[in-house]
DNA sequence: AGCCAGGGTCTGC
DNA sequence: GCAGACCATGGC
């Protein structure tokens, strides 16, 4: 069976303080590979999309008109200013450094329920094999939609799942908490409706009622999955990142947009101790 | 071989 | 409220 192309190639003119690779692979989403040509294959809200960036154009290939104005717009947080939030980090000596080297990256607006998921898996884990926990768990449980990609499980999916069912996804003790996640959340117990319309402390309050869902995990929910920029997940990166450059307090002018300087931070930490083990 | 990874739970004080 | 053991798995 041919697939039939459902329509052209979106071109837009890359928007400012736009860079798609650094976005796509800066640990926060877990569903997108690069290809040999330098565009990036991956599935998010029920869609796949290649998406290539050049020196002055974005492109959305084989992507229909509406699917492009209804989700990807929203998903890659295409119309906020980017440009003034970096500008406003300028306060701060190191965090102007750390958006430098990390230019362009957007926080994406992930489902919600994909979002709680995957930092649910992303507990005591490590980013390359978090990849793989999901890459397994959707082959296995999403649905096909090209070849060698499926959609994220819907949590009405894994709720009748037992621990056993899904050791083929290797998340070891991760199991039960992901089908906690997914009980909780299909049943309506936890809510992701009103997480989205609760003010920032009682959304985290419900969050922190699913097991396998800490402080860092709801920060984590609320920043990726619901675009709350006032959160700001501490892992081990940015514990670093406070103890060595400030051990004082946090700048003041993230005030606000917390979350977007915490992936700037977490960026700049990473890449500079890599360097530093070479 | 042992340590680490976008942590959290459970128990005991 | 806080420390410590424990939790599966795989890369280095």
């Amino acid at each position: 069976m041919t697939s039939v192309k459902a329509g052209g190639d979106i071109k837009i003119h890359t928007p400012a303080c736009f860079a798609l690779g650094l976005t796509l692979d800066c640990g926060q989403a877990f569903r997108w590979t690069e290809n040999p040509d330098g565009s990036f294959s991956g599935v998010a809200g029920g869609r796949f999309l290649r998406i290539k960036q050049d020196v002055d154009t974005l492109t959305f290939f084989d992507t229909a008109e509406g699917d492009f104005n209804s989700f990807w717009r929203g998903y890659f947080d295409l119309e906020r200013d980017y440009s003034a939030i970096v500008a406003s980090y300028e306060c701060d000596k190191q965090l102007s450094r750390a958006c430098r080297e990390g230019y362009g990256i957007r926080i994406l607006r992930q489902e919600p329920w994909e979002a709680l998921c995957s930092f649910i898996i992303s507990a005591n884990n490590n980013i390359p094999r978090i990849k793989g926990i999901i890459s397994r768990l959707c082959e296995s449980f999403g649905t096909r939609l090209t070849e060698g990609a499926y959609t994220f499980p819907a949590p009405e999916r894994l709720a009748s799942l037992s621990p056993g069912e899904l050791d083929v996804i290797r998340a070891g003790f991760r199991n039960r908490y992901i089908i906690d996640a997914a009980q909780k959340v299909s049943s309506g117990g936890v809510s992701l409706e009103r997480i989205a319309a609760a003010d920032f402390e009682d959304a985290k309050k419900e969050l922190l009622t699913v097991k396998g869902v800490g402080e860092k995990v709801a920060q984590c929910t609320l920043l990726y999955g619901f675009n709350r920029l006032e959160a700001f997940p501490v892992d081990v990166w940015i514990r670093r990142v406070i103890n060595e450059l400030y051990p004082a307090g946090l700048p003041e002018c993230i005030r606000g947009t917390e979350g977007i300087a915490q992936q700037y931070l977490f960026n700049y930490m990473r890449t500079n101790y890599k360097e530093e083990k070479q």
